[in-house]
DNA sequence: ATGTCAATCAGTAAAATTGTTGATTTTTAT
DNA sequence: ATAAAAATCAACAATTTTACTGATTGACAT
């Protein structure tokens, strides 16, 4: 079995030593350069070719979520951990998107680094349980705003459907068996509700905050 | 402390006893039932108040997932663990969706069951590194989407960032310095591009597709 | 050099959306 | 019984959006 070749990104000078000689110390792994901020990762990716990169996220010049984001559009295949103090849902919502496959914090212990490091390579993603609640949250939430935050009537609910259906004035009418003023009241009503002042901007509360299914 | 009240749902009868003994040996948990079907579901919780229920998706009447859904919208407090051999993407997203809180599969340990269990009363996700990519890929799949799908000029982008922020023509034309005739030619070249009709659809369109950041 | 193409800009008229006021009916809560 | 909320309809003015036509610029291939 070959040595999994580890990179590291990490501003503090002691943390990015101490991480290096983790990994140089373990038989599974290989370190394979060791920075300090991403000026140069993508060359670094191309000359050092890791499997998995540590990755801190608030470094001098591109954050390891930029960083991110750049290594995973040319080098799909390389597995990225964040290591990080953040665990603040926004850090951890952008991370994931950016193409992060798991979510370290440093209050980690050694072992549990090494075991990441191990579970990525092997196509899992590793993340403490809280990071796991944060992700399934986003999963849930929406159900259980959905319901009344800004108590729409049935027949409204009905109308913002068919808004973010893309419908017009008329379609609606249509669909719904009603005239078009009817269908401007109730837009109107929907618009107070939402605290909007136009169709696009109903359309992106409705579908940003999953008033809608 | 409290021992965590545990419930069981699982219709086969070995496996269901055989936990049963599990979180009864267990000096953190107390069994407070365990039922081979989700008939009397709403009851129990009502009954026997468990703070977490092990939960099996495939049984006999109303499915583990079903339950999920229900025991969530009346219960929002107790911790649902799916405990399953399925580990199938939809399977597992149905479950989160409907509000579960770990996904653990049958092949795991009994210590590891316990370790869920205790994790999941103390605010955790537990689930296997395998579930938890299965996760994250969620998130990170649209993204390769975003690039040219829809050959966009880059000013086209800018316009269409601008409508997913609810803009109006006029404000449009004042943020990017150009008169509303020319923010409505972008447009009109957007409208074609995206194969839509109107402000709302080319908003859904870039909202659902993540053409924008 | 010349024609083509894409991106950019603009003006006008038609169409759709929004604000406003006002009214009737049904359902729901007190 | 009465009040409050919801759903329906209408009409007009004001604003926004869209369609259509035409022009300029720069890149690029011939």
């Amino acid at each position: 079995m070959n040595p999994i070749r580890v990179s590291v990104y990490e501003d503090n000078d002691t943390l990015r030593e101490s991480l290096s000689y983790l990994i140089m110390g373990s038989e599974d792994m290989e370190l394979c350069g060791a920075w300090s901020d991403c000026a140069k990762v993508m060359e670094n990716c191309t000359l050092f070719k890791p499997r998995v990169i540590l990755m801190d996220i608030d470094m001098p010049g591109i954050s390891g979520i930029e960083a991110t984001s750049m290594i995973k559009a040319v080098f799909p295949e390389i597995n990225i951990l964040i290591f990080t103090v953040f665990e603040d849902e926004s850090k951890v919502f952008d991370a994931l998107c950016a193409g992060a496959s798991g979510y370290l914090l440093k209050k980690s212990k050694s072992i549990q680094i090494l075991e990441a490091i191990v579970e990525l390579h092997n196509g899992g993603s590793p993340m403490t349980g809280e990071i796991a609640r944060k992700v399934l949250e986003f999963f849930s939430r929406p159900t259980s705003k959905k319901k009344n935050e800004y108590t729409l009537s049935d027949r409204e609910m009905d109308i913002l459907k068919c808004l973010v259906n893309g419908e017009s004035y008329k379609k609606i009418a249509e669909n719904c068996f009603i005239s078009t003023s009817t269908v401007c009241t109730h837009i109107n009503s929907i618009y107070r509700k939402l605290h909007v002042n136009s169709k696009s901007e109903a359309v992106i509360k409705a579908l940003k905050e999953r008033l809608v299914g």
